[in-house]
DNA sequence: GGCATATTGTTAGTTATGCAACTAATTCGA
DNA sequence: TCGAATTAGTTGCATAACTAACAATATGCC
């Protein structure tokens, strides 16, 4: 199998890099244009926060995939925007609960607007079958690895 | 279209996030733990490198998909380490050609085995023809977005 | 009840990313 | 040939990622 280390390498930096990195630059240029003032990693915990209000961080953690440091300073900044609020949980202390705000809420009909965009351009000329299955190998990936 | 900005937020956290960071995060754990002392970005920039020597930082640039202050500051790290040489060129004196240095090349056979079977392990039970597709797929965002 | 263990979240330190503004060298056109 | 535009690389600033170590609270077992 020649160059096989070579070929996976590629497979590599296209999983982890070419396709995400131009998506997430096109939508956080998309949202500036627009007047829509953060960040796609903060969109992404709001997008969460939008299905379902007053989760905890961890379970912040597991939606986004991401580790409790980083939760935690997404957080910082969202609540020094005045987007989310930070509520100690009554029946267990140790745990905050995340509620949007009302100047949070008026982020999500926007920026559903600009997702949806930006992502019907990426995928111009894909067949939803494609998209299906290029999703579930990715959760495969994830997964396998998790 | 019910909930379609639903459905098109979590294709996007996909694209951008469930499969990169576990495949990225399990890579590097791996080679931590096989006590090789680099980044998997460092690694990413190197492996260019391997296959050819003497790149300008722009073309580095364009292999690895990032723009110019990152790859500046991904080899002020890898110079500082002593694994890859600024050299200043003689036909246009703007350019820096990036040398891999003997230490950088003994990193190159332990860190694509390592690569080798990360990528198998995130891959299996994954049939070669749907790697094939979704690695279109996602060359196909890009091109949408470039 | 009391102590070991697990869980939730924070802090510190290092690396990386993006954007904007900048310097220096090169190229191109009037 | 000279000045404008382009290209290569760097620096400053803000945000975000991971690891490791930590504090506080809750759980579970004896």
């Amino acid at each position: 199998m020649p160059n096989n280390q070579f070929r996976r390498g590629e497979l590599y930096s296209f999983i982890t890099g070419v396709a995400s990195t131009a998506l997430a630059r096109r939508l956080q240029k998309n949202f500036k244009q627009d007047g829509v003032d953060i960040t796609i990693e903060q969109w992404s915990v709001l997008y969460h926060l939008w299905k379902q209000d007053g989760q905890s961080q961890q379970d912040l953690c597991n939606a986004t995939f991401r580790d409790k440091p980083s939760i935690t300073r997404l957080l910082d900044n969202l609540e020094k925007q005045k987007l989310v609020r930070r509520v100690a949980s009554k029946e267990d202390r140790r745990m905050n609960l995340i509620y949007v705000t009302e100047t949070g809420r008026r982020l999500q009909d926007p920026t559903h607007e600009l997702a949806n965009q930006t992502l019907n351009e990426a995928l111009e000329g894909v067949p939803q079958a494609d998209i299906e299955l290029c999703k579930a190998v990715l959760q495969r990936v994830y997964d396998n690895l998790k």
